[in-house]
DNA sequence: CCCCCCTTACGAAATAATTCGTATACCTGT
DNA sequence: ACAGGTATACGAATTATTTCGTAAGGGGGG
């Protein structure tokens, strides 16, 4: 029974996602020798945290051997979608949208980034509209 | 002298920020009587976060009068440039765009929204190419 | 069989965020 | 001048995050 919504990762939670999300399911050794090179982290250190995040809902263990497996309890999108809907909600008046004007604002895209995002706003407009 | 930089704002320094910027310089007590009503908050605890705040310098203190006077000491719009900026830098591999993509993606968009976007990609676009 | 290495578990220390009570000083009106 | 109300300052309690040392157990090589 889920009685809590996952809470929002921290920093250094979100750190040990991505090296989940990009190696998959993943000892405690292979998570904090791959953290390591980014972030020097102690093993004890990252074990600690992975327990606290299994705790938490936001990883996955698999106890079924003596060297226990860990993984991401949410995808690598879905995460992104909580934290920018997260990030609206608390410092842009609810608004996605002025999330996105102020990102692009602040941070030069590429005409290439500049076109994809173009595309996904024509869909999503197309959407309303034909619907 | 070393002088560091201002610190990301916790949610509930966002939240004192917000009612600063909507109300320009405040003493304590009008940010309190402003912040009771969307999250209840003893007199003492607004006192004591503008003071950490101070510190940290998120906000400046006018204390020539007794009653002292706080305001921000960043825009909002310059404030939110550096949540956008920070949250890609921390879960989108630094990416704004994605950012973008992601919060779009998430959250529907009016079509005058969307339009507003399309805007600014173009001027961003734009600026590139004739630059 | 015994020791070494790897593993998990536990707990403690350091820092930070949040909350608010209490103390104290200062005006202001009577 | 004194009482009442308002302001700031201070510090304590609570919770969360982050860090890592130390303990303890199991399995494999000699």
């Amino acid at each position: 029974m889920a009685r809590h919504k996952t809470p929002r990762p921290t920093d250094g939670e979100i750190a040990i996602l991505e090296v989940l999300w990009n190696h998959g399911e993943s000892t405690v050794r292979q998570v904090q020798e791959a953290l390591d090179r980014v972030r020097p982290t102690a093993y004890t250190t990252v074990l600690k945290m992975l327990q606290i995040m299994t705790e938490k809902g936001l990883v996955e263990r698999d106890v079924s051997s003596k060297t226990h497996l860990y993984k991401p309890a949410t995808s690598e999108q879905e995460t992104q979608h909580q934290l920018a809907t997260d990030l609206a909600a608390r410092a842009f008046g609810g608004s996605a949208a002025k999330l996105v004007m102020r990102a692009l604002e602040a941070n030069p895209a590429s005409s290439e980034e500049l076109a994809e995002i173009r595309r996904l706003i024509d869909e999503m407009d197309d959407g309303r509209n034909v619907k």
